[in-house]
RNA sequence: GGUCCCAUCGUCUAGUGGUUUAGGACGUCGGCCUCUCACGCCGGUAACCCGGGUUCAAAUCCCGGUGGGAUCACCA
C-alpha cells in the first residue's frame, strides 16, 4: 500500500476560519491515522489579496490546534518557474494555446450566451489560430468538447460531468502567472499528493483538474469532497454568523482538542461516540464515515464538548492553558501544585477557561471583591455568631482536612442551632465575595489558614459596620 | 437560469431491506442529589421532506417532485 500523502493549502487572504480548520484537521488526521504525510502549502498566487499577516495568522492557528506538518510550508509565489515549465509542456503537446481575445470581448460573449439561455463560455476563437505569445495573450487549456469526466469521490461516490459543460479555461494570465486550477494540479503532482480532501465547494473545479492531470500524464489522486459547514441560517458560514477565526475560540477559552473534536464530529461519526481525545481521533478516524450532507455549526454543542474536555483534562495540563486567562485579569500566577488544586475545585463547573479564570479570581485576590447582592443577603447580623464561632474553631485547627472542617461546622451548628446551609452561605460570601462558588470545604482547604481567618474576620467587620450604619 | 451535490428529532448524528414502539449526543422541559452554582443521575419532548414504484417486507433500493447548498472570473 502506497503511503498516503495529504495536504492543506490555505490562501493567505485572512485568518484561518473554522471551515478551513476542519478540512485541515481531516487531512491531518487521515495522514496521521495512516502514518502518511501531511504537507502545508500556502496558495499565495493572488498578490493583491495575500498578506504576510494572514500567513502568520494561519501558522498561529495551526500551531494552537496542534496540527503539525511533515513538509513545507511551500509558497506558490516561490514556485513560478515550475509552473512556467508545465505551461510550456502543455503548449508543446498542443493541449494549450495562446489566446488574444480581450476580456471585454469575452464578457460580451458570456453575457450574450447567458441571456439567450446558452452556456457562458469561451467560444474557442483562438483555438486553431496557432497564435504566438504577446503581452496580452493568455494561455488556454484545450478542453474536450465531447465525452464525460468522472470524479471517483471517496465521500460522495461517482460524480459525472459532460465535457461540453467545460470551456477552454485560462491556465496562464496575460502577465504569465498561472491560475488556480492549473497551479493546484502542478503542485499536487510535483509534491506527490495522492489524497485530496477538500471542501465540496471544489467539486466544480475537479473535472478541469482531472483533465489537466490527464494532459500532463499524471496519475489521479484520490478525491474526497467534504460537505460544507453552514451557519445557523443554513447559509455558508461567514462573519455575520459570529466567531469564525479559530484563534477567537482560543481567546474565548476553548481547548484545541475540544475544537478539533467538535469539528471532526461535525460530519464524521464513529457510532454513537461523541467524545474523542486527540489520540483516539488519530486511531479511529477514516474517510469511510464522513457524511454527505452539510452541517450547521452549533455553538452550544461546541461549548458542551469543551466542558467535557475540561472535565477530562489533567489539572496540570489545564494549568498552562489557564495562566494566560488569569494574566488577562491582572494576576500573574505560575503553574504549580497550588494552581492545580484551584483547578480541581473548578473543572466540573467551567465550560471554558475563561469561566474557570473568572471563578478562580477569589483565590488570588488580596483585596476580595464582594458582590453587593450577596453581601446584603448573607452578611447580616444573624451570621455574626456562627462566623465568630467558626473562627474560634478554625484557629484551633493545626491543619485543614475535610474531616476536621466538617467537625468544626458541626459544632457551630450545634452551638447555634442553625442548619448547615444557614452557616455555609455567609461563610461562602466571606471567603469568595460571592454566593456562588465551589464547595465550602474545598475552598477552605485550598485557601490557606491565614487567608481563611483573615477573610472571615473581614466579614465580621462588614457585618458589624452594616448593622451600625 | 445552467451544472453539480445533499435530504433521519430545533442541531450533530446512528441506522446500509426485516433485530426499530427509529438509538445516542447537544438544546429544551421535569425530577433526584445538594452548603450555593455546577457536576452527576433519572425521566419527558422531538425526526425518517412529499409522491410514486420495486419487494412478502423500505428510513434503508429506483424514479419524479419539493426544499436546501455549491458553482458558473485573467479569485483561490
Amino acid at each position: 500500500m502506497e503511503q498516503i500523502i495529504t495536504r492543506f493549502p490555505p490562501s493567505p487572504t485572512g485568518y484561518l476560519h473554522v471551515g478551513g480548520a476542519r478540512t485541515a484537521v481531516f487531512n491531518w488526521l487521515y495522514a496521521r491515522h495512516t502514518k502518511g504525510k501531511f504537507i502545508l502549502r500556502i496558495e499565495d498566487t493572488d498578490k493583491v489579496r495575500s498578506t504576510k499577516e494572514s500567513v502568520d495568522a494561519i501558522f498561529e492557528a495551526l500551531e494552537w490546534l496542534g496540527i503539525d506538518w511533515d513538509e513545507g510550508p511551500f509558497f506558490q509565489s516561490k514556485r513560478l518557474e515550475i509552473y512556467q515549465e508545465y505551461i510550456q509542456k502543455l503548449l508543446d503537446s498542443g493541449d494549450a494555446y495562446y489566446c488574444t481575445c480581450s476580456p471585454e470581448k469575452i464578457k460580451v460573449m458570456r453575457d450574450k450566451a447567458r441571456s439567450t439561455g446558452g452556456k457562458p463560455r469561451y467560444d474557442g476563437t483562438c483555438r486553431h489560430l496557432d497564435l504566438k505569445k504577446t503581452d496580452t495573450a493568455v494561455v488556454r487549456f484545450k478542453a474536450p468538447f465531447t465525452g464525460t469526466t468522472i470524479i471517483k469521490d471517496v465521500i460522495k461516490g461517482n460524480i459525472l460531468f459532460q465535457n461540453n459543460e467545460l470551456d477552454d479555461f485560462i491556465i496562464a494570465r496575460s502577465d504569465g502567472t498561472p491560475t488556480y486550477n492549473f497551479v493546484v494540479v502542478v503542485d499536487d503532482i510535483t509534491m506527490g499528493i495522492n489524497t485530496v480532501i477538500r471542501g465540496d465547494d471544489h467539486v466544480m473545479n475537479t473535472p478541469k483538474q482531472i483533465l489537466l492531470y490527464n494532459a500532463l500524464n499524471a496519475p489521479l489522486p484520490t478525491f474526497g469532497h467534504v460537505p460544507m459547514v453552514l451557519g445557523k441560517d443554513r447559509s455558508r458560514l461567514s462573519k455575520r454568523h459570529g466567531a469564525m477565526s479559530v484563534t477567537v475560540y482560543r481567546d474565548m477559552g476553548y481547548l484545541p482538542d475540544a475544537l478539533i473534536n467538535y469539528l471532526v464530529r461535525l460530519g464524521w461519526s464513529f457510532g454513537d461516540q461523541e467524545f474523542f481525545t486527540r489520540a483516539e481521533l488519530i486511531e479511529k478516524f477514516s474517510l469511510k464515515n464522513i457524511g454527505k450532507s452539510a452541517g450547521i455549526f452549533d455553538q452550544d454543542k461546541l461549548l458542551s464538548i469543551n466542558a467535557d474536555h475540561i472535565k477530562a483534562a489533567k489539572p496540570q495540563n489545564l494549568a498552562k492553558n489557564l495562566v494566560p486567562f488569569l494574566e488577562k485579569k491582572g494576576f500573574s500566577i505560575k503553574e504549580g501544585p497550588y494552581l492545580e488544586s484551584v483547578i480541581k475545585t473548578l473543572n466540573t463547573r467551567s465550560k471554558t477557561l475563561e469561566d474557570m479564570a473568572r471563578g478562580a479570581l477569589f483565590y488570588f485576590q488580596d483585596e476580595l471583591s464582594y458582590e453587593e447582592k450577596a453581601v446584603k443577603k448573607f452578611l447580616k447580623p444573624v451570621a455574626l455568631e456562627p462566623v465568630r464561632l467558626l473562627v474560634d474553631k478554625l484557629e484551633q485547627l493545626p491543619n485543614f482536612t475535610e474531616k476536621k472542617l466538617e467537625e468544626a461546622f458541626k459544632s457551630v451548628m450545634e452551638a447555634t442551632g442553625l442548619k448547615f446551609g444557614k452557616i455555609a452561605q455567609p461563610v461562602r460570601v466571606a471567603l469568595t465575595g460571592s454566593s456562588v462558588s465551589p464547595g465550602i470545604f474545598e475552598i477552605i482547604e485550598v485557601l490557606n489558614k491565614e487567608k481563611v481567618l483573615q477573610r472571615l474576620n473581614a466579614a465580621i467587620k462588614i457585618i458589624l459596620d452594616r448593622s451600625q450604619g
